[in-house]
DNA sequence: AAGAATAGTGAATCTACAC
DNA sequence: CGTGTAGATTCACTATTCT
């Protein structure tokens, strides 16, 4: 079972990644929706935008969440594009994000021609109350398959919410970082012993879910920071 | 308090309603997503799309779900858009959809007007495992509102996802029906003392539940059958 | 048990610019 | 030169969960 973390620009390196790869991609793009103003998010870092508090001046920041929605869409298009044709037939597509770039998101999913199957809330147990009006509670996880999704041998019964705490304190390397047990509940969708494909690995945490449930793992991060991170966590993991 | 069903065309009978009347829209069109075809969505009725068993034999057909997905969204949209004339500056707008048209349903929920505030997800706990993929457990509320959402005297937190499960046995009374506990949840966003629209009034739960949250209620409802229905469950909420 | 954090938001204040 | 508007900046704020 193979693990590594390529440094680099996702379009960039997912063109090197050989056709029919993954059995699974799971993409945690930049969300490109915080901000209020146009100029809000072109010019605030995501760190000013999602954080307050102290974790704005202990964690990195991360780059490309400038994008406005049109382009968003566009670029969004072009890394599931290429997903599908690193992946093989059969093979799921999980996309992380935010309640406003849902639609976005499913447009480009089914543009991209993965077939959309659905869409999986995750429930995060700690969020901001919202006066006279509804808590933004949820993040989302959208489904495509790769044409029929790819028949389990052993039946596979997956849940239709997933619920997690954002890891905090010392366990958190990254502003936006998933809960492993999350992403090991995901993970189960690809086929056994298949391969998962993450375009945005940032602090790796599908990387070390993807080991612990016994799947290979291609990891792409621009900053180097991260993926010097990523490779770390991914390590630790396996022994 | 006033508590009324108006039977006719969700289109025709809005424009009769005075501007400004509305302080919540509370709206449960048919999805016409069921069906993988064209065809199929064009000749099976509602009945044979969402329910299987005897249920299929018991309950009532409604008309209005063969619209394919962008005639779809323009009907919906001038739905809408009469209910944003309906509706007081401050008013909220609560559409029902399943994850197949969220997509087109925040297109035409902005397009008419409404400021997109949020998506709450409708958890069923009673839903069918799906083999080898996530399960469908939720249906989606989308949360719009007329300009800034109205400042409550008291000030209201509501929940970020709702749960409850369909009515069964001889409490359900139309196919789609949404539980009365759910919709008196949602039904705290209207102001107090305010008047809640329902264009798609069935079997009239959102009528029942704003009795019971002391709102006023206008339901439209298509049907001869169902608008009876609804008098019938709305006068026994009242006693 | 106390303290800190939350893929924020709305209102108020301030600044720049056109008429 | 005063006025009005649009855009940018700042500040206060909320309740549950987790350390």
């Amino acid at each position: 079972m193979h693990h590594q973390i390529i440094q680099g620009d996702a379009l960039a390196v997912l063109s090197t990644i050989p056709a029919g790869t993954a059995g699974l991609v799971i993409a945690d793009p930049p969300y490109c929706s915080g901000g209020r103003t146009p100029t809000e998010r072109r010019t605030q870092s995501a760190r000013c935008k999602y954080v307050s508090g102290d974790a704005r001046h202990k964690l990195a920041d991360f780059p490309g969440d400038t994008r406005d929605q049109r382009s968003y869409t566009l670029w969004i298009t072009m890394i599931l594009l290429e997903c599908l044709r690193a992946s093989h037939d059969g093979a799921s597509c999980l996309v992380f994000t935010d309640w406003r770039q849902l639609p976005a998101t499913s447009d480009a999913l089914q543009a991209a021609g993965w077939t959309w199957r659905g869409i999986i809330p995750w429930r995060k147990p700690i969020n901001r109350p919202t006066r006279d009006g509804f808590r933004r509670e949820c993040e989302y996880v959208l489904w495509g398959s790769h044409g029929q999704p790819h028949r389990h041998a052993q039946p596979i019964y997956l849940p239709g919410v997933v619920e997690g705490s954002q890891p905090r304190g010392h366990q958190r390397q990254h502003i936006t970082q998933k809960p492993v047990d999350v992403l090991r509940q995901l993970i189960q969708i690809c086929p056994e012993g298949g391969t998962v494909l993450d375009p945005f690995a940032g602090s790796g945490s599908a990387g070390v879910a993807a080991r612990l449930e016994a799947r290979g793992y291609i990891g792409i991060e621009l900053t180097e920071h991260y993926a010097d991170v990523a490779r770390q966590r991914l390590t630790e993991a396996g022994t």
